[in-house]
DNA sequence: ATGTCAAGAAAATCTTGA
């Protein structure tokens, strides 16, 4: 089974660059995140006639997630992550797929920092890191993925001097990722490619792409059953080559996994 | 501070967020 997660950074704009994509690269599931519509412009009938199911929750301008199936029945759980009844920003969609807890997610940007936006970001973690603890003790297959706006380690970063003020890389962003790790949860690339050079994003300024200038902010963190399971995890670099692109590539991991319940 | 995108308000460009 090969998931996937892909911030589109806007779903109508790079309409055809996802179509391009889904067709080469053929992900059971895929969690989008930046759709940058709301609900009622989501492009559910390509999206169909792509071969995928759909649900999503989109927002006016920003934000707005997404998770795709190839023929799997998709039962969602939950469209808020709970804690903040006031957060209107649609950045969390949870579903069962194919027996697994699927959780796609937008972890705020948080620049500039520090600030209200910066609180806004640790607040979010953490009310994430406390959904996640329930999720772990459903003893369900669970995978927590999507663009979590934070650099682990130093390896993430392409020159990480200039980016420890930055909202993605400070100590207490770290901390709070690496204290959610702590749960039991594995960074699937990192667990199979521990010491290599990973980028998901690379920023529209002064050809980053084309200097290999980025940046590893998308995520996949398993639950503890999966991780034998996991074969392979890639990012679709040349992707972000491609005309119009988003800015970030899409990712994805390889399971040995039987689909239930389809 | 800069650089590059997309969406939205409003009617060509500007603002905002990233």
């Amino acid at each position: 089974m090969k998931i996937a997660t892909y911030n589109v950074n806007g779903v109508n704009g790079r309409l055809p660059v996802l179509l391009r994509w889904l067709d080469e690269a053929k992900p059971d599931i895929v969690c989008l995140q930046e759709l940058k519509a709301p609900q009622e412009k989501f492009p559910e009938e390509a999206i169909l006639a792509a071969g995928y199911n759909a649900i999503w929750h989109g927002q006016k301008s920003w934000n707005g997630v997404a998770i795709l199936t190839r023929g799997l029945e998709i039962k969602e759980v939950g469209r808020a992550l709970p804690g903040d009844p006031e957060d209107v920003q649609s950045r969390y969609l949870e579903a069962l797929v194919g027996g697994i807890l699927i959780c796609c997610l937008y972890l705020p940007n948080g620049n500039p920092s520090p600030g209200p936006k910066f609180d806004y970001k640790l607040k979010w973690f953490d009310r994430l890191a406390k959904r996640a603890k329930v999720l772990l003790d459903f003893k369900t297959p669970v995978i927590l993925l999507g663009d979590f706006n934070v650099m682990p380690t130093e390896l993430d970063v392409y020159k990480p001097e200039r980016w420890v003020k930055d909202a993605l890389f400070r100590p207490e962003t770290r901390e709070a990722f690496h204290k959610l790790l702590s749960q039991g949860w594995t960074d699937a690339i990192r667990h199979l490619y521990p010491e290599d050079v990973i980028y998901t994003f690379w920023d529209y300024f002064r050809d980053a792409y084309g200097r290999n200038a980025g940046l590893r902010i998308d995520h996949f963190l398993l639950s503890e059953e999966l991780v034998d399971k996991l074969k392979d995890a890639q990012v679709d670099k040349h992707v972000r080559g491609w005309e119009k692109s988003s800015d970030h590539a899409p990712v994805w991991i390889e399971l040995d996994h039987k689909i239930k319940d389809k």
